[in-house]
DNA sequence: AATGAATGAGAATTCATTCAT
DNA sequence: CATGAATGAATTCTCATTCAT
């Protein structure tokens, strides 16, 4: 019961932590708000955490890692290069849209946190990139698109993801996430150069979605 | 003469800030270093500025505004929709790569500041992807390409550019910006759904580049 | 058996207590430090102790009574005023070189307090003064040395041996206390103005030493 | 008058400085505390100290190096050994009693910080030591006394004053500490096996102050 | 009796901004 | 216009003490 406990106001803070900093972002987000909204104190804060950069960054890592499990889960169960790469799209989209504090906190606010944030941001990204970049590879390989660079690419899906996000959470009119996630996921995929003979299947795939 | 001076010394400001946020980020810029940097003072930085805040908003806006006038310059010479349009691609990453400090401030530290400062990156970014976007269309409207979601585009458009050019600044080898213009590009150039009489027009415009 | 254990676990706080206070001062020793270093717990601490504060002057009380009883005891032993003083001396700084971090605490990090200890530190001091006072007294008494004035001549002791010791202890070459027993205890027996007759006895009683 | 003023400030939060923390001692010193006594503000007080501790080592250096030059000066103006010996200690005395509270910053709440400030306080110790053996061994050149170990005779000396100016400030009457000079310094010079032909003369000495 | 998670009143330090010169 | 000393509200982190188990 005690360790419940325990678990329970570390996670009761972590998830107040993801509401604050991505309401305020990091600077402005007070250790004070996130006792508060955690409805525990300032001392548990730092029984838990040893510093407010450092609850910052295991979000970073802990929300991606997520990200990316969730992701490689749902392309598990697709079969086809050009489908799984079609499922990650529209898993990650889907999450994001979901988890709308969640991914301000990913895409907006993990960013001009000054240099000694780069690191943490750098590998966030990179890791995302490997994986798509993975499997534009597999794509490659199976002979579904011609050869492309995959981590440029992949870099520019993510930014592209990521920019579509962004503009979507700061646009005045706070448009929903979810209605771009279709639209996008078809921008992608009709970006790569596929060979003639599987257009027709994946288009199709497109339709059944 | 007077005038000169006073003029002189609100550039040499305005250049330390560009500076200094791009090293340390917005929050730990201090208006001291700022004051250092430029080889003036504080007092003189309170005279022309009002606030930290209002010294950072005018830099981004004058650097995102010079940043589009420089492309709409650039593509004015060009002729053709298509060509316009690589043009500008072309001219944004030349100038991003020239202005390594400039560039990571708009791109790196001016994300995350909190919804105060999410008005500011809002206008910023649509204002460049209508810049793109209209000539996107221009392009549909020639028959140069195939109909597609300008917007849409031109944010993923933008969101490529972004990470493209974040991920060469975070690197930890510090990969130098300039050698990722050409593929990048190419690669967004050859995403759009060419009309067939065209394609080798384009193709020969990319080559002699 | 219970009790034992009680007691136990008071006796690891308490010596826990004198290390960490002696390593770090009194202010900057932590209770944590003082539950980690006896391996007991905080709850522990407090359910033995009412305060830090608390644990502590009952530590230096403890420690200068015993140092006192131990005085005290080989005096016992001894005959002849200046003999007992001598012995006294040698005691003290025997005991005292024995117990470095007792020491320490007893006469470096019982200072600086504050003045709520003041009270604390004076009664320490005095209790010693009029323990040496009292066999000068004796040694005045029976002849053995032209009359002084006692207290001052004992505070003045107490003090040539606090910062003999102290300097011992800080010296960046960590001077061993025994070797300053001797000397320190034959300079403060010499300035004693003794009887014409009874030199020989006193420096013979030195030299067995 | 800018120069002036800023040193006038300066100076306000040094004396401010001696007077919180001789009565509070360090760690229950606020930077607020000084910054309220000294009537300026506690961005004044940051602007001109580094730190807390800064400003308390500033001070400990400063008030023991002034009272070495005070101390030198008298003894310079005095001719041979044994009066020059006298002098100082007679100069030391009157020092320490007419600036109570420097001295209890000097003798009271510069003990018990924990070992970051160990070195400060051995040096400071050392010095007055360095100063005090220096002459002693003077009085044993020129033949005034007998050959001591001057070394420790100045540590107990230095220890001597400390525990005699301590009680006074401590003991529940607080005794003024003038009325120790006299008797203490008889006592030390006493203490000294002065060789036979020079008694008379240093008796006098002592008799005409 | 013992444990250790939780509390919250501080305390040092920072820094945008002001203002006298 | 420029300077830089001064201000003080704000913020992170500390740690003695409490208390449920």
């Amino acid at each position: 019961m005690k360790l419940r406990d325990k678990e329970a106001t570390r996670q009761k803070i972590l998830e107040a932590a993801i509401d604050v900093f991505s309401d305020k972002g990091y600077n402005n987000a007070l250790v004070d708000d996130i006792a508060k909204v955690s409805a525990t104190s300032k001392g548990a804060f730092y029984f838990h955490f040893p510093s407010k950069k450092a609850i910052f960054e295991a979000l970073i890592k802990t929300l991606m890692q997520r990200l990316i499990e969730d992701v490689e889960e749902a392309i598990e169960s697709r079969h086809g290069a050009l489908t799984k790469i079609e499922g990650a799209l529209d898993t990650v989209l889907t999450i994001l849209s979901r988890h709308e504090n969640a991914t301000r906190l990913l895409f907006v606010e993990a960013n001009g946190l000054g240099k000694s944030f780069d690191q943490l941001i750098y590998t966030a990204h990179a890791e995302f990139i490997g994986l798509i970049a993975k499997h534009l590879q597999a794509a490659i390989d199976d002979g579904s698109i011609h050869s492309i660079p995959v981590e440029l690419t992949a870099s520019a899906w993510l930014g592209a993801i990521h920019e579509v996000v962004l503009m979507a959470l700061l646009s005045p009119e706070k448009k929903r996430l979810d209605a771009l996630k279709q639209p996008l996921c078809e921008l992608l995929i009709q970006s790569l150069p596929r060979k003639a003979q599987s257009v027709a299947t994946i288009e199709a795939s497109i339709e059944e979605n």
